[in-house]
DNA sequence: TTCTGTGAAATAGTTCACAGCG
DNA sequence: CGCTGTGAACTATTTCACAGAA
């Protein structure tokens, strides 16, 4: 089963569009989405959602219930029609338009996401790359020069930047967020982890790689502990 | 406001230690303990749950549950001791044993992760890096030799790996998933956009980049068209 | 017959609110 | 007093199970 969370602000229902339609729903339509043009889909015009839902690892009520949820509709004795689900979940997800990337921070990992081709891939080209460091300003990354922090306003409006992705030392974390919110950015992928407070309206996702590792290192620990003593009541 | 994860694969719970821990819960336990030793705890030996919840951006009664979930207590008009909670916390996730990672691909989100010093300093000393590509193996990379796949087995049972990262192209996840777990592995954290079909006993997690991103632009469209007006239900 | 769409039940997780300890 | 621990209410999300469309 999927979700759940992990570390991630979700700043869910508030109203307006596309009420009524949770988080969980949108990463697993967004997990759909490639299931349906990665996966073994080719030939066959309609997908069931019993056949989606082995696709993405999860039930075939929850396939029928989220694309309910958004109005997409099936044919009965039939299934989804592949060309129609994938557009309307482009629709929803809003692939269409692209959201360029501004990536603060030019170590490690910010280097890793500027070259990291999946990103423009799926519709989130890297459009500028920022750091306070003098010795990174002016470097050459990914094919960008790195730009200094300072600039992140005339950058914002010069490159039509969407989305901030922090992937600094987690002590100037929140610093950063408040010069992007006030740059005008009002969505941030947190990769430090420290949580952001940022104004209403501003979204926020944490991804935070240790937790994520420490998650799964605690249920390890578990299944062996279960494992290892005596009234192991595992499944089969 | 917190929680999740986004598209992770949540093997929630079996029985054994730890049950009754939800996997929600351990990803805030892991927050806390970053508020406990980054925050701003400094001189007072306690911490009420409502200051902690502050730190930690979640509710006091979510702190207090979760505390209480895990058999820790705290002291009534006092709040919960700082070094005690700390410890507990580390024993509770494990972080006293190193859970040494091996990463697989040597592209540019495995190198990256291969450089990131916050994994070893949370617990998760990055010990092996492989990769299939002739070009890439034999070559350094964070002070390690890149090896070939196919010694995954030997690398494994030497440097006494606990945990693969896959960071492949998706088309190939699935086959280095079954290598690992054939190796011996029972903990994948997949950087892919596949979900992963594995045997029960491994767990695994899922961090899709482009995924966050994606309910990140959703929700971004959605509170942009409900400040944008009365009735606009679609894009400007 | 196959497969959707959906009430109703089940399960999970969060928040309220307050009794009671230190 | 302040602050924990927890029953009970509430909200969210998943699953069951089945009526009914194609």
């Amino acid at each position: 089963m999927p979700s759940l969370p992990g570390v991630h602000t979700d700043a869910s229902n508030r109203g307006g569009f596309g009420e009524g339609v949770s988080s969980a729903t949108i990463a697993r339509l967004s997990l759909y989405h490639q299931c349906l043009v990665e996966g073994a889909t080719s030939g066959v015009p309609a997908i069931s959602s019993d056949r989606l839902a082995e696709l993405a690892a999860v039930s075939a009520a929850t396939v029928r219930r989220d694309l309910a949820s958004l109005g997409i509709q099936g044919t009965r004795g039939i299934g989804y029609d592949i060309k129609y689900l994938v557009q309307e979940i482009r629709g929803v997800l809003g692939v269409a338009d692209a959201w360029a990337v501004v990536i603060v921070g030019a170590g490690n990992l910010g280097r890793a996401l500027a070259n990291y081709a999946g990103l423009a891939a799926r519709g989130f080209p890297v459009r500028a790359i920022v750091d306070v460091d003098p010795a990174l300003v002016g470097t050459s990354v990914a094919g960008m020069i790195v730009d200094h922090l300072d600039d992140i306003d005339r950058l914002v409006g010069e490159r039509d930047l969407g989305v901030g992705v922090i992937t600094t030392p987690a002590a100037v974390a929140q610093d950063v967020a408040d010069r992007l919110v006030a740059a005008g950015l009002g969505s941030i992928l947190n990769f430090t982890a420290t949580p952001l407070v940022v104004p209403a309206g501003v979204e926020v996702r944490q991804v935070d790689l240790a937790t994520e590792l420490q998650i799964l290192s605690f249920y390890r620990r578990r299944t062996a502990a279960a494992a290892a003593g005596t009234g192991v009541p595992l499944e089969s």
